[in-house]
RNA sequence: CGGGGAGUAGCGCAGCCUGGUAGCGCAUCUGCUUUGGGAGCAGAGGGUCGCAGGUUCGAAUCCUGUCUCCCCGACCA
């Protein structure tokens, strides 16, 4: 893309309404704007990180065996009311009425609709397990949205719903999804700490958090430091033996942490650090298929309701935690994986005509190969290029300028590091073109 | 929802106390000089001062109401 015909509002002051890193940087990266408290329109930048980092969960869920459909924004009332929640969810639920007058919502959750889809299709235990989710866009009207994406009342969420026979089954689904979970924050480059998590009426032992850690993070989490030993491939290749190990670990929010009476982690191997919630998980069993009529039959002529699990990550929030756990003081450090694009091409002379072309041809072979590049092309000062790039911290800037041109080399600068190289055109492109 | 704060040019702010017809920086536009880490000079455009009432000869400024946004606490992906 040539940043002379893109829509990139970089600027260099902070609004004034921005508190956290992450939502500084997304305003000063042109990745969002606000459009009305805790609802935000996606630039073409963020629009493009918020797809990597929603098809990173996308391939996970489905590696999982998870089957993706989608699921409408407006849900009805009567919906609702078959599970009782129409009532007990309160405010937080974005209520409307159409033209006939007839209630309707903007879903702040699904699992009333997943729940019927599935009650009125399936009515035999051969269809089961099955666990489907959806990414789809959120309502909750937050007493309080702030911290830019991270708390907002629209947000973009997966959330997966497992159907199961018995309890057995369940913990087999919920297990699946544990792995997902923990194999997608390491492909997006972040260390996610599973935290348990009360299951509040319903009981169990099975519903965990997944907190991102982060200065900024809303909430403490007390952990074992043990941990933090465990290495990115560790995670990638995660089984349920990864799983017995991590839950194994101690790791509790403030409040669970303070119910503990002797912590069994000795004081010298105790964190505390500060978390971002991005995904949670847990077993609800019968909670809604009892009370929405869901069953199907056994094998011995029986009917039994389903066991269900639900499982969630905030896809928008990520963004603004990835961007905390990744940053510096010029801007957004992106890891690869979620970058919206993998190389800034900087031309420092438009005005040279031998710089311009070069540097066009340069774009063209990476195209080419296939790099995503973005191209600054303007007739700016270098420095304003520069500034520009660090900002919205693509990991690689290759710089073409008459100075290296005379030498026959590129500059070719790791963002993360700040490293650099003079390279020669053909080194620089094979370079990039490399996985 | 309780407590606090703010709405003045695209962004960041001053002006308000003590009413007299709106200003600064950045950004934008034009010209010239520049060009390897957010350039310099000269000029220009852009504002129903959130909205509605009221007081007054006169309101950004005082009064009342209202809307919006932000921050601190209790809840959530």
């Amino acid at each position: 893309m040539r940043l002379s015909r893109y829509f990139l509002p970089v600027t260099k002051e902070t609004p004034a309404d921005a508190q956290i890193v992450s939502h500084k940087l997304m305003l000063r990266a042109g990745l969002i704007r606000q459009t009305a408290a805790g609802i935000y329109a996606w630039l073409p930048l963020g629009f493009r990180v918020l797809k990597k980092i929603e098809q990173i969960v996308r391939e996970e869920q489905d590696k999982a065996g998870a089957v993706e459909l989608l699921m409408p924004t407006i849900q009805s009332a009567d919906l609702w009311r078959q599970s009782g929640r129409y009532d007990a969810y309160g405010p937080e639920m974005l209520r409307l009425r159409d033209r006939h007058d007839r209630e309707m919502l903007y879903g702040p959750t699904n699992e009333e609709m997943i729940t019927i889809l599935f009650r009125d299709a399936v009515k035999s235990y051969r269809d089961l397990p099955r666990t489907l989710y959806h990414i789809q866009w959120k309502f909750r009207d937050e007493v309080r949205p702030r911290f830019g994406v991270m708390r907002g009342r629209e947000f973009l969420m997966k959330d997966a719903y497992s159907f199961d026979l018995d309890e057995e089954g369940l913990r087999a689904s919920y297990e699946a999804m544990f792995v997902a979970y923990l194999r997608t924050f390491a492909r997006l480059g972040l260390q996610a700490v599973p935290v348990k998590a009360p299951t509040g009426p319903i009981g169990g032992d099975l519903s965990h958090e997944f907190h991102i850690l982060a200065e900024t993070g809303e909430s403490a989490v007390f952990y074992d430091a043990a941990l933090e030993d465990v290495s990115k491939e560790e995670l990638l290749s995660a089984d349920a033996s990864t799983i017995a190990k991590l839950t194994g670990l101690y790791a509790m929010e403030e409040e669970e942490h303070q119910k503990v009476e002797n912590c069994p982690v000795p004081a010298d191997r105790l964190r505390q650090r500060r978390g971002i919630e991005v995904g949670h998980i847990f077993a609800f069993g019968t909670k809604y298929s009892a009370s929405m009529g869901m069953s199907v039959q056994t094998a011995d002529g029986g009917t039994v309701h389903p066991q269900m699990g639900s499982y969630g990550i905030g896809v928008s929030r990520l963004m603004g935690a990835i961007i905390e756990a990744s940053h510096d003081e010029n801007g957004i450090v992106w890891p690869e994986s979620v970058a919206p694009y993998r190389v800034g091409l900087i031309n420092m002379r438009a005005d040279d005509a031998n710089c311009t072309s070069a540097a066009d041809e340069i774009y063209r072979q990476l195209q080419a190969a296939g790099v995503e590049t973005l191209y600054d092309d303007r007739d700016e000062r270098g420095g304003a290029k520069f500034a520009t790039m660090d900002v919205i911290g693509l990991p690689w800037q290759l710089i073409v300028g008459p100075k290296g041109l005379e030498k026959g080399v590129v500059e070719l600068k790791r963002r993360a590091t700040g490293e650099r190289e003079e390279l020669s055109l053909e080194s620089a492109i094979a370079r990039l073109a490399a996985a």
